[in-house]
DNA sequence: GGCGATTTGTACTTTTCTTCACAAATCTCT
DNA sequence: AGAGATTTGTGAAGAAAAGTACAAATCGCC
């Protein structure tokens, strides 16, 4: 077989949508490999991830040629490639500010610390939690101050942040995180947050879902009544 | 003024990338509207929001004419407007499936229960959590067995439910809701589910949200080697 | 080794979403 | 009452995403 290169930097870059869904591609490809299958179709793959197969092959298509026609793809290896284009095989290390119920949660969430995410570090304002530790997965974490973000988090050098905090001092927080080196920060917060060009924001609303249910419900019962 | 009537069956049918967003526009009215802000421009909406103002006037084109040219736009009038059009003020009865660490956050999130929706059952298989009260904002509400879902969901007459079991189970979990009448549902669970037409499903994915910002932070890097 | 069955990868088309840019409507000031 | 300053609402252009459909590549079988 001829080397595959790193060829990542060749293809143009890739769309947001498929950006979006390649995580679905890799935890499907990962339950299939878990369960010993060793190849599969766009037809099949489709399936278990909800997407029509043109869609998923064209977004695979994307990153590479990493199937055979007549035949599908090898579980492992786009597993595995999308893995690398996706940076899971580095360990980023992140930190969580604010632990309240969701933080908490989010701390203890055993699929958030698995797969190439370890968290390092917990910040809050509460006294009481102050220097206690948490279990996040498999190893106990510290929760620090959240006075000494900016200072802490450089120290851990984590470029990965989640705001769990309320939407008042979200703002703050982000800044922090920034200040500390932070390049991209997973929002909860119901709020927008301002940052400097180069960091990534994700915001998860969790009201904001519970809304667009509530609207698609409400023109069915419209739909009914007319 | 003459009639406004509910003309929002008149219009078209309103993008799916702007419903996504009537509830970011009516959370920072709503934050306006207590600080005793009486008007707004959509240049002025937009900053807080995030988006660009061109967009946010064309999205509330969707709904109606609701702005004053050469004024702006009435925070409470239009909140009300965006209100009526999600049916957030009809109060929707949500019943939450799974009470891990996500799921006993979820039902204490006082941003969840407030503002149009009221939880009005729980689930797990945990016989120590059957029987028990979890306070949800305000109310305390009951802990049901998992295996009454389709029972106790029917009487409880709710239309929303939120799935936040483990995936191996939450295809199981679904169709048990959906027997019992949920048409609209918010997932959890790191899975694809699979229900009726007429059946709404938003995805909320914690750890596809971090996988998505390490692919955004590797190619940072990248460019920093490059 | 050739043929029919399968399945990928992609050029082309359609749809959806965003951005641009400006006429129309309103307000203020004199 | 008119001129100038705002700010909305929207057509039209542009960009991004999704869907269609089929040629190219591979396999299994005879």
């Amino acid at each position: 077989m001829s080397v595959t290169s790193t060829t990542s930097l060749k293809r143009g870059k890739i769309p947001q949508a498929t950006i979006a869904r390649l995580p679905i591609y890799y935890r499907a490809l990962s339950q299939l490999f878990d369960r010993g299958e060793r190849g599969v179709s766009s037809e099949e793959l489709a399936e278990i991830t909800g997407v029509t197969s043109a869609k998923l092959r064209k977004d695979l298509s994307h990153l590479g040629t990493y199937g055979t026609r007549g035949v599908g793809y090898e579980v492992e290896y786009l597993r595995f490639q999308i893995a690398r284009e996706m940076g899971l095989n580095n360990d980023w290390s992140v930190v969580i500010v604010g632990l309240g119920n969701l933080g908490r949660a989010l701390a203890r969430y055993g699929g958030f610390g698995s797969r190439g995410f370890k968290i390092v570090g917990l910040f809050d304002h509460d006294p009481k939690l102050i220097g206690s530790k948490i279990k996040t997965g498999v190893t106990d974490v510290e929760v620090f101050s959240a006075k000494e973000i900016s200072k802490t988090v450089k120290q851990l050098k984590a470029k990965l942040g989640v705001i769990a905090v309320p939407a008042e001092v979200a703002q703050q927080v982000c800044d922090d995180l920034v200040s500390a080196g932070v390049t991209s920060i997973l929002n909860f917060a119901p709020t927008h947050l301002t940052t400097p060009i180069g960091v990534d924001i994700r915001r998860v609303d969790l009201a904001s879902e519970l809304q667009i249910l509530a609207f698609h419900e409400q023109k069915k019962n419209e739909a009914k009544t007319a």
